[in-house]
DNA sequence: AAACAGGAGTAAG
DNA sequence: CTTACTCCTGTTT
């Protein structure tokens, strides 16, 4: 449930002088020396484990020996824009879309206009949301007229600024306070009580000597209870084994929370085989877009996530063969298999309060290994719900209207669910109703919500004035009424 | 079959 | 009181 923010900002700030090397693909990387194992290099190693972090490794190819450094993520709000195109939407051009979209010095006085859509909706809107004082009212009665919102021109929002954004950026900064108030009753014991099982996931990674290759590492040995680099004839820098345990705890836990928060980021299982087509997509288009790798058709990856942990990395180079993302996502898949099973193993552990006998290797997770079903968000997310129920609270006031459009303001993330047919006239197109109605229930805490009820509740707003159906009717189409459509 | 439409009862704020 | 949830019957696509 949780971004590691705090892993990421020390990413971030990360002097980028730091030796970078032997990350490169393999393809590029024939013949090249042997990197030895290095503190630089266990960064590395924890980037790559990390969903979270910056994808420096992939893009500092030495075909690219100059191609400046991504913007760290927190902050790289413009690479979201290239997903627009992810799905083959008519929005070839970045600047053709959002970007076209007219000032607010254009439109009418709006109680929305200078926030929400003002410049590219997912992009600006950031700074003066967090901007906004915490306590900025409710601008808005949806009950009232339309007319009548024209007059609020103090407002900034029309949304509390506060958790009602499911954009990622939002959830990292919320989150960030979460993880602070968690660290010591979880991460810290973790580390004491755990690191031998924690070191697991990691070691069955390591163990697969495909990681350390990818990352064209030295091999270093690994023991039980903790990690020990040798003596290495080469003099490296070597870290000492509690320094290690302890960032690889924190890399494992990273892991496992970049998992079960992309979970809820997504609206999907944790279960990769559990997934539907739109969600195999919907975790292609959030993983490209969060190593900053180029977007592929959507096609490429038309399959449901039983057919996707099939696939071979070899097969997912052939569907994204642009700087080796297609490694990128097979070893993004090979974490969340593992952060899966791991958490299963987790649960098995807890309920014998001991550490399980046997290490398990990083596999694929079967079928029965989860009992959960696939609304499973809640299944993976068991140690954050516990411990975020402040976050949880305060979400739920949320109007329907208003989720939809906070639905449709993260296209890269929701685009394969809900998005926008027309944004000027508020058009709207619900792609996967199961999905929009399973956040909405989450949102919402209503497990039984379905599209029936939401839909029962979209029509609402018809006598309201808030949306209406298009003039020619077409299934899961629906259009705001001004100003909510601004 | 899924979506659409809308009546009606209920709960929660 | 408003909003949304829920259940419902019937219609449309």
């Amino acid at each position: 449930m949780l971004w590691e923010s705090g892993f990421l900002e020390e990413t971030d700030t990360m002097p980028q002088t730091v030796p970078r090397s032997g990350c490169s693909p393999p393809s590029a990387s024939q013949g090249e020396r042997a990197v030895p194992t290095s503190p630089a290099d266990l960064q590395h190693l924890l980037r790559l484990l990390g969903a979270a972090s910056p994808p420096e490794p992939m893009l500092h190819s030495p075909q690219n020996p100059h191609t400046k450094p991504p913007p760290p993520y927190p902050e790289d709000n413009h690479f979201l824009e290239r997903l627009y195109d992810f799905e083959g939407y008519p929005t070839p051009s970045p600047s053709s879309d959002e970007g076209s979209i007219p000032t607010v010095a254009l439109q009418p006085p709006s109680p929305y206009s200078s926030l929400q859509y003002t410049t590219p909706v997912y992009i600006k809107e950031e700074p003066n949301r967090l901007g906004l004082p915490a306590t900025s009212p409710y601008p808005l009665s949806p009950s009232g007229s339309c007319i009548s919102y024209s007059s609020h021109t103090q407002y900034s929002s029309p949304v509390p600024q506060h958790e009602e954004y499911l954009d990622i950026e939002a959830l990292l900064k919320e989150n960030q306070i979460l993880q602070d108030s968690i660290k010591q009753s979880y991460i810290t014991p973790k580390i004491e009580v755990e690191e031998s099982r924690d070191h697991n996931l990691l070691r069955s990674a390591l163990e697969d000597r495909t990681f350390q290759e990818r990352l064209n590492l030295r091999p270093f040995p690994l023991e039980l209870g903790s990690v020990k680099m040798e003596e290495s004839s080469g003099g490296d820098e070597a870290l000492v084994a509690p320094d290690i345990d302890r960032v690889l705890s924190m890399a494992i836990e990273q892991s496992k929370r970049d998992v079960d928060n992309t979970c809820t980021v997504l609206g999907i299982s944790p279960d990769p085989t559990q997934w539907s087509t739109s969600d195999v997509k919907s975790w292609v288009m959030f993983t490209l877009q969060h190593f900053n790798l180029p977007l592929v058709p959507a096609e490429n990856f038309a399959m449901d996530g039983a057919a996707l942990v099939a696939l071979t990395e070899e097969e997912f180079n052939q569907r994204a063969p642009q700087l080796q993302a297609g490694s990128t996502l097979h070893a993004q898949l090979e974490i969340w298999k593992a952060a899966r099973h791991e958490a299963w193993r987790t649960s098995q552990w807890s309920e014998q309060h001991q550490p399980s006998p046997n290490p398990t290797p990083a596999g694929q997770p079967s079928a029965d290994d989860m009992s959960d079903d696939d609304d499973s968000e809640t299944a993976g997310t068991s140690t954050a719900t516990a411990t975020s129920g402040k976050a949880k609270t305060g979400s739920t006031h949320i109007h329907l209207w208003q989720f939809l459009k906070e639905l449709l303001a993260s296209p890269h993330v929701h685009g394969s669910a809900i998005r926008w047919l027309d944004r000027s006239n508020g058009v709207f197109k619900i792609e996967d109703s199961v999905r929009v109605a399973r956040l909405w229930g989450k949102r919402k805490n209503r497990p039984a919500m379905n599209y029936d009820k939401l839909s029962r509740s979209i029509r609402q707003y018809y006598k309201k004035g808030i949306m209406k159906k298009t003039e020619r009717s077409q299934r899961l189409v629906y259009q705001f009424c001004h100003p909510y459509c601004l």
